[in-house]
DNA sequence: ATGTCCACCTGCTGGC
DNA sequence: TGCCAGCAGGTGGACA
């Protein structure tokens, strides 16, 4: 689930859900999750009033009114659910709010983390020392890509990938925004110029701003969740889409899937170059 | 420095 | 039916 949509979305249910409520308690069930939870993460919150939620790269921001953030990451398999039933195998870590709500960190893989930071140190916090630029921000364009990628030699999918470029790409949208660019994820990054990233900037933007866009039904079946049901429901042109025939006009490839890295990609071969 | 690979986890699917 | 290999939306650290 968890790429910049996902977060994004989970990011806006959380407003509605937390903003202005009081913590009444956090239950930790296990101790940790990729990292030990934060020490007396309970003590740190409980009694905090939630001023705000906000989103950096694929990191979740529970602002706090006692100076401090609360820092969610979901890894891999983390979501962040109403629970109405007793907690399952894999709810790590319960908010009660003082609306006698209670959210669930759930979290399959157990790659996701939290912690706790100073709100006014925030930037200076070890997760955001690396981060590169937010896609959805003015200050990715395609002179600033283009300078930045010209003179690496690693294939653009892999290079997409890397945080500290730009935040908030995954696996999934990589592969979209490529395909939509006409781009092959083998290229180097120095063999593409300042007009391919005309299309890439660009592709990048629409595909995040979409998804996102169909995440806000997500966003419904987010705040209704009663159980498990109701995850984002998505159809991509490429990802997962191997043997299927690409849904260019015009174009009689076929999806293919290849390992870069150690992950899948996803692309048509006709059309990408 | 740069780039690649693996480990960290659990659960599911598909092939034999 | 059972078993096992392979795969899954991320990423930090070990290694060449």
């Amino acid at each position: 689930m968890p790429e910049l949509p996902e977060v994004e979305t989970v990011c806006r249910g959380l407003v509605g859900l937390l903003q202005n409520r009081r913590i009444t308690e956090v239950v930790c069930r296990r101790e940790n999750l990729r990292y030990p939870l934060p020490p007396l993460l309970n003590e740190r919150v409980q009694g905090a009033i939630v001023t705000s939620v906000s989103r950096r790269a694929k990191f979740i921001l529970v602002h706090l009114n006692n100076e401090l953030t609360w820092l969610m990451h979901l890894g891999m398999s983390g979501r962040i659910h109403g629970l109405t039933t007793p907690p399952g195998k894999h709810d790590h870590v319960l908010i009660y709010t003082d609306d006698n709500q209670c959210l669930a960190f759930n979290d399959t893989r157990r790659f996701g983390y939290m912690d706790i930071l100073s709100t006014s140190r925030l930037t200076q916090s070890s997760h955001f020392k690396n981060l590169g630029v937010e896609p959805l921000e003015l200050s990715l364009t395609a002179d600033y890509a283009y300078s930045k990628f010209r003179l690496s030699r690693r294939p653009i999918k892999t290079a997409l990938l890397d945080q500290s470029l730009i935040v908030g790409l995954g696996n999934i949208y990589v592969c979209e925004s490529l395909w939509g660019a006409g781009i092959h994820p083998e290229r180097s990054c120095n063999t593409l110029g300042l007009k391919d990233w005309q299309r890439l900037v660009p592709m990048i933007v629409d595909v995040l701003t979409k998804a996102i866009a169909a995440g806000g039904s997500t966003l419904r079946d987010y705040r209704n969740a009663a159980g498990e049901s109701g995850y984002f429901q998505h159809t991509f042109a490429v990802y997962d889409c191997a043997g299927q025939p690409c849904q260019h006009p015009h174009c009689r490839g076929t999806i293919k899937r290849i390992v870069q890295a150690g992950r899948s990609t996803f692309l048509c071969e006709s059309c990408q170059k």
